[in-house]
DNA sequence: ATCAGTCTGTTGACTAAGCAACACTGGAGC
DNA sequence: GCTCCAGTGTTGCTTAGTCAACAGACTGAT
């Protein structure tokens, strides 16, 4: 959507980070929904005009902004440059449910609108990254179907571990459900 | 010299305050001579012309930096909202001793240049508020010869206070001084 | 049901910031 | 001497951001 890539204008560069930090800043404290525009604008010091310069309305700053945290979070842990294997797969469902409890724990009860733009935009970066693994072996079964399952089973697995209430240890539950997503990726490793 | 009373450009508020900052945190670093123009835009994110844009050259700075520093002090101590009295004395003594110590300790060896621009601009101030104090109280002798006397004054101490090896403990040092400086002002009282 | 208040998304005119040149200075090194 | 280098101010042109105003949607109170 919008390129970060590039080498853009630093004016741009400001402008959005400091949306952005205003926007999550913003999100710890109250609902997405109750967030105006004006509340991001007004404290990110930047005009109003000036936003819908680079993000459509406020939901697809929400995409940009999981999209960036995420992504963050992805190469923090330098899933987004090495291939798959067992434990590369172990620490992307860590990493998918720290991420999803983070951001439940730090958020004000997010709303079905919230849920589902992160579900979609979450979902998408884990089956790009997916596919980018399995595309590296000659395999000749196709990456799309088993990238898919894998996606829908790691976010599935973080949804329900951020949700329930006594959260157990991160690192029993993962290695508790680690088997039932790799058994269909074995022929990749 | 530059408006930062009125209600300016939000651009202009936003650079003005990065060069600052940038500004500041380098003095932390380095010497103000070894500092160039350069160094300052590029910690910034601010483009050189802009620097030209907002300041004759790092003198200039310099001299805006300590204004805007030293001002913060005495509104933290809500003195330029008060009249003459000698505690409100005693305060502004404190604050120019702590100022100039804590300039001396975080920067690394100023020079002459700096010091001498650092003098002007601090004492400029001391006399601007000192006007103001006694010009409150309808006194038939004019103000401007004591507030001179006292701004030496004052300033003398806090530079030989803040060069001072072993630095005494401020509250003795300041109780010893502030009746040489007090007895100048008495009749404003 | 209507009015007041607040938020949205958009516009056009204006201003600030960025950029890539430029000529110039002063010092370091051969 | 000379060049090379790094920094200084300055310029004209482009682009991003600001501002004030607009119509429209929605809410809640009277």
């Amino acid at each position: 959507m919008l390129p970060t890539d590039q080498r853009l204008d630093p004016r741009v560069k400001r402008t959005r980070g400091l949306i952005l930090q205003s926007f999550e800043n913003l999100l710890a404290e109250k609902n997405f929904e109750t967030i105006s525009v004006q509340d991001v604008t007004d404290k990110a010091q930047v005009n109003r005009a000036t936003f819908y310069a680079h993000f459509q309305d406020k939901y697809a700053l929400l995409d940009y902004s999981i999209s960036q945290m995420f992504m963050q979070e992805i190469e923090k842990r330098t899933l987004n440059v090495c291939h798959y294997t067992p434990n590369n797969l172990r620490n992307l469902i860590i990493a998918v449910c720290e991420f999803l409890s983070h951001l439940h724990h730090g958020c004000t009860q997010p709303h079905q609108q919230f849920e589902s733009l992160v579900e979609s935009q979450i979902k998408t970066q884990i089956y790009d990254l997916l596919i980018v693994w399995l595309k590296q072996v000659k395999s000749p079964i196709s990456a799309e179907i088993p990238a898919t399952v894998a996606t829908w089973a790691i976010y599935g697995l973080a949804s329900y571990y951020s949700h329930s209430k006594k959260r157990p240890i991160l690192e029993k539950f993962v290695d508790e459900a680690l088997p039932l997503v790799a058994v269909n990726l074995e022929q990749f490793a």
